[in-house]
DNA sequence: CTGAAAGCGCTTACAG
DNA sequence: CTGAAAGCGCTTACAG
C-alpha cells in the first residue's frame, strides 16, 4: 500500500495543444494554421494538408477563450430560466442546447428566479460575452425594465413573454386566448360554476390567462372566481386542499363549483393532488400546460397543451439569425395550441346551478 | 413612419468599460485595479476607494475570458446530463447552479444522450477550459471509458453512477438496494407475481436496480420476470400497454403479475398511463424514483424516493472542494432512500397465484 | 505600496 | 500564398 492512490482526481491537467504546437509541427505559421481552420482561403493544398494532420495529431481544438477574447464576441449562448425543475424549462434549454451545439455554440445557464433579479441571474453571462440570450423567465418582459435595456446591446429572444416587448424577439402561445377557450369549453359542456386558480401577482404570463378566463365567463353571463396557490411546491398542494374543499361546498361563498381550470403546469400537480386527496373524483379538471403522466390522473386532465419543442427550437432559431447579423424589426410569434380531451371522452356533464 | 424601427434589435452593443478604463478614471494603474479588485492587499485604504468608486461608476465587471486566458482556468463548471427534459436532471442542475453562482462560477451544460457520445458532448466544455465537470448520464462510469480518462485531467463527480469510480468522486443512491427494499416491500403484502419494469441495457443503473430486485425475488422463492420499455417517451405507453395487456392476463406465459415495479422515472410515466388506459385498478404499482403528481395516479404509487436535491448539492459540493485543490482518494458517497407508501394506505393485498 | 512589462492563445489587418 | 506583428483584457511575477 503506497501513500499515493492510483489515480488520484484533479492531476496536472495534460496540456492542451496550442495553435503554436501545430504551427510548429506542421513547419509553417501560427496565421497559416488558423486560416486553415478557419475555412482555409488562400492556402495550398499541400500545406493545408500538413496543417490538418498535424492539428489532428496534437488532438488540437481551439481555446475558446482566447478566440472570444480577441474576436469580442463568444460562440456562447445564454439560457436563463425561471426554474430548471419545471419540465417547461427543461424542455426549452434541452431544444436551445441542440441547436446551439449544432452551431458549435455553447450554452451558459442561469437561474432567474429564486428571489434573484433578473441582472443579478444575466450579469454572469455577460461577463462571459454570451453572443445572446433567450430569456425565459415567465415574469419577464415589463416594458421598461432591466431585459429591454439589455436587449438594445445584443440579441435577447424572450419565451413565454407576457407581451410584444419593443427591443426583442418573443415566441410563445396566445396567453389570452388559451384562457378564453379552455374556458369556452368548459362552459360548452354544461360548467356554470368555473373555478380559475394561477400562481401569483408576479405570474403575468398566467395573469393573462386569468383575463381571457375572465373575458369567457363574463361573455356567458357567469361570475368569475379565482384563486392563486403561491409559487412554493412545497405549499401548493396543502393550499389546494383547503381552497377545493371550502369552493366545493355547495353552501359556501363561491362555493358549489363543478370544475377547475389550472392556468400553469406548475400548480396543476398541486391540483390534482388534492383533488386525489379529497376524493373528488367528479370535478371536472382542465390545465393549462400539458404535464407528463396527466393521462394516469384521477380525474383525469383535460389539457391545452402547448408545443414546448416548437417554442425552443424556434426561440433559438430567432436568436442566431440575430447573431448572424438579422436587424430587422422584432418579430412576435405565436405557436399554435391542441386542446387534449382526456379520459373517457368528454368531461362529465353537470346541471347547471 | 420612418425606416428605421425605434430599437431595432442588436443595435452596436454599448462596449464594457475595462480595467484600463477604471485605472485611468482612477488615476493609477491597471496591476493595482487588479488587485484591489482581488481582496485588494497592499493597497492604501485611499486607492483602493478611488479605484472601487471608479469601477463602479463605470459599471466596470470582469471579462472573464481574458481572465481565463491568463489564468488558464475558467470560473465555469461544465454539467452534462442525459436529457434535460427529465425532472430528475433538472434538478440536478438547479442545485449545482445554485452552488457555481454563490460562488461566482458560471455554468455551461451540455446534453449527453440523443446519440452523441460522451466525448462529443464533452468537449466544447473542454474547449472552454471548465474548472470541473458534474457528470449525470446514467450510462456513464464505465472503468475504461472516456470519463475515467478525463478525470485524470480535471475534476469530474459522477452522478447517478452505476459503480464506484477510481478516478472520480460519485454520488447517487444504492441501486441495488434499491431494487431489493421496494421488491421486499411487495413480497411482504402478499405479491407473488411481480414484474420488473427496466428502459433498456444501457441504463447501466437501472440494470442493477433490476438485479436487486431479482435477488430479493430469488431470496424468497420466486421467479423474477422482466421487460424493457425503451429510451423513447414516445414509445414507452403504447410498449407499456402491450406488455400489460399480456402479463396481467392469468393464463399467458409469466401471466398473472399482480405488481408492477418500475425501474425509472422515465418508464414509470408510461407505465402509469398504459395502467390507466387499460383501467388496471387493482394491480400494485410502486417505482424507484418519485414524480411530481405521483399521488394523483390512479392506481396510486407507492415509490422508492431519492432525494435528489441532496446528490446534486453534494456533487456539487465535492466538485468545488476538487477545484478549491482536494486531492484525497475519490469518496462514493451514498444518499439515503425513502419508501412513501401512497393511497389509501397500503397496496392491495392479494392472494398468492 | 505601486507600476511597467510580459504573456495567456488566438485572429486579423498589414506587408511581402 | 504566407508570415511577422499587434492586440483583445486580464493577472502576475518582478522591480522599484
Amino acid at each position: 500500500m503506497t501513500g499515493i492512490p492510483p489515480s488520484a482526481p484533479r492531476a496536472p491537467r495534460a496540456a492542451r495543444a496550442t495553435l503554436v504546437d501545430v504551427a510548429t509541427a506542421a513547419g509553417t505559421s501560427a496565421s497559416t494554421v488558423s486560416r486553415v481552420l478557419h475555412g482555409g482561403a488562400g492556402v495550398t493544398d499541400e500545406l493545408s494538408e500538413r496543417v490538418r494532420r498535424a492539428a489532428r495529431e496534437l488532438g488540437y481544438s481551439v481555446n475558446r477563450q482566447a478566440r472570444t477574447l480577441r474576436r469580442g464576441k463568444d460562440t456562447a449562448i445564454g439560457v436563463a430560466c425561471e426554474d430548471f425543475t419545471i419540465p417547461f424549462f427543461g424542455r426549452i434549454v434541452a431544444q436551445v442546447e441542440r441547436a446551439a451545439h449544432e452551431r458549435g455554440y455553447g450554452v451558459v445557464i442561469t437561474c432567474a428566479g429564486a428571489g434573484r433579479s433578473e441582472e443579478e441571474a444575466v450579469e454572469p453571462l455577460l461577463s462571459r460575452s454570451v453572443a445572446g440570450l433567450v430569456v425565459a423567465t415567465g415574469t419577464a418582459g415589463a416594458p421598461e425594465g432591466y431585459l429591454a435595456e439589455l436587449a438594445a446591446e445584443l440579441p435577447v429572444v424572450q419565451v413565454d413573454a407576457p407581451a410584444p416587448s419593443a427591443s426583442s424577439d418573443t415566441v410563445g402561445i396566445d396567453n389570452e386566448a388559451a384562457g378564453r377557450l379552455l374556458t369556452e369549453h368548459l362552459i360548452a359542456h354544461g360548467h356554470r360554476r368555473i373555478l380559475f386558480v394561477g400562481s401569483g401577482p408576479a405570474a403575468t404570463t398566467v395573469e393573462i390567462r386569468r383575463r381571457g378566463y375572465e373575458a369567457a365567463m363574463r361573455a356567458a353571463g357567469l361570475e368569475p372566481v379565482s384563486t392563486m396557490l403561491g409559487y412554493l411546491p412545497s405549499e401548493t398542494t396543502e393550499r389546494a386542499v383547503a381552497v377545493l374543499r371550502e369552493l366545493t361546498d355547495p353552501g359556501a361563498q363561491d362555493g358549489g363549483i363543478t370544475a377547475v381550470l389550472s392556468g400553469v403546469a406548475r400548480v396543476t400537480m398541486g391540483l390534482a393532488s388534492a383533488m386525489a386527496h379529497l376524493g373528488l373524483r367528479d370535478l371536472a379538471f382542465a390545465a393549462i400546460d400539458d404535464l407528463a403522466g396527466a393521462d394516469a390522473f384521477s380525474p383525469p386532465l383535460t389539457v391545452l397543451e402547448q408545443d414546448v419543442e416548437a417554442i425552443g427550437a424556434r426561440a433559438a432559431q430567432l436568436l442566431f439569425a440575430r447573431i448572424d447579423g438579422d436587424r430587422t424589426p422584432p418579430v412576435h410569434e405565436q405557436v399554435p395550441l391542441k386542446l387534449i380531451v382526456r379520459g373517457s371522452g368528454e368531461l362529465p356533464p353537470r346541471a347547471p346551478r
